[in-house]
DNA sequence: TATTGTTATACTCTATAACTATA
DNA sequence: TATAGTTATAGAGTATAACAATA
């Protein structure tokens, strides 16, 4: 009763999706000298200035270790500033430099290019009908919009 | 004039919601004691019995040393094996093994499994939009369902 | 003692390149 | 020479655990 190209097969190719729109994603912001790890951690900073690594790695979901290779990058790459904190030496505030806050500005013209790029096949009316499915679905599923999602960031899928 | 949830942000969240689908699906193959990549390589050998390691990597888009890992995988796990083809002896034959037709069964349940999993916030109707909407997206962007996507299946994101 | 950040280390996944055997 | 498969090796990404500085 189901046609081949029917519900069922729905999740499969939610999945093929998920991974064409992130492969997208990844080759627009490579040319900001950006990893998706880093957009992810560029955006939380962005709204949160001044952020401890410690607080970083809890809305990345991530361990500390790995947010201070993260760091190191995007230091590195002259986006964020490390600043230890006067009133607690042992936190390190982290701020976007002016090349950060300009490399968000090229990071939302890449995540608009990527959304055009995937919608592209369908027309405005399609376009709203899928944005409401989808997130009425990342809503449900608890899906955090802080954490940029691998496949490597699930801990059970292992 | 776009809501704050409107599709501006779909591509976003699809990337999100595809690798949620994802993570489900690997927790869900696990028990059989199979990990996404196996299973992918498992769905082509049910439907194409004695292909070669070679056109296995070809349909996978994978290198052939990568096969070699994954069949020695199938094989260690006793779903799959390997004879040497009489009428060219460079040539393995990859077929299932009984338990490797018993694990496919086990694996199109974990499928619908994942999709009902995913798909249990919407009611039919909306199923049946969304459906339609990625089915189309999918094919527009030239998805093939015989490749298993990770986001480390994309050279271009590197 | 507890917390923040760092380093050392190891593990997984996957690719490239060199190699073996067959043709 | 060319092809199928294998092995050796290396790199990226990320986790765990030990550690240093600070509180």
């Amino acid at each position: 009763m189901n046609s081949p190209g029917g519900p069922e097969r729905t999740g499969f190719l939610l999945s093929q999706l998920g991974s064409f729109a992130a492969a997208r994603f990844a080759e627009l912001v490579k040319p900001l000298g950006l990893t998706p790890a880093m957009a992810g951690a560029l955006r939380i900073l962005a709204r949160s200035p001044g952020l401890s690594q410690r607080a970083l790695a809890d809305r990345l979901g991530a361990v500390p270790s790995r947010v201070v290779v993260l760091v190191d990058a995007l230091e590195a790459a002259g986006f964020v500033s490390r600043t230890r904190d006067p009133e607690d030496r042992r936190h390190h505030r982290l701020d976007l430099t002016d090349a950060g806050r300009a490399a968000m500005g090229r990071l939302r013209g890449a995540a608009e290019q990527q959304n055009a790029d995937l919608l592209a096949p369908l027309d405005a009316e399609e376009r709203a009908a899928l944005g409401t499915l989808v997130s009425r679905l990342a809503v449900a599923h608890g899906i955090d919009p802080d954490v940029h999602r691998g496949f490597a960031d699930h801990p059970e899928s292992r």
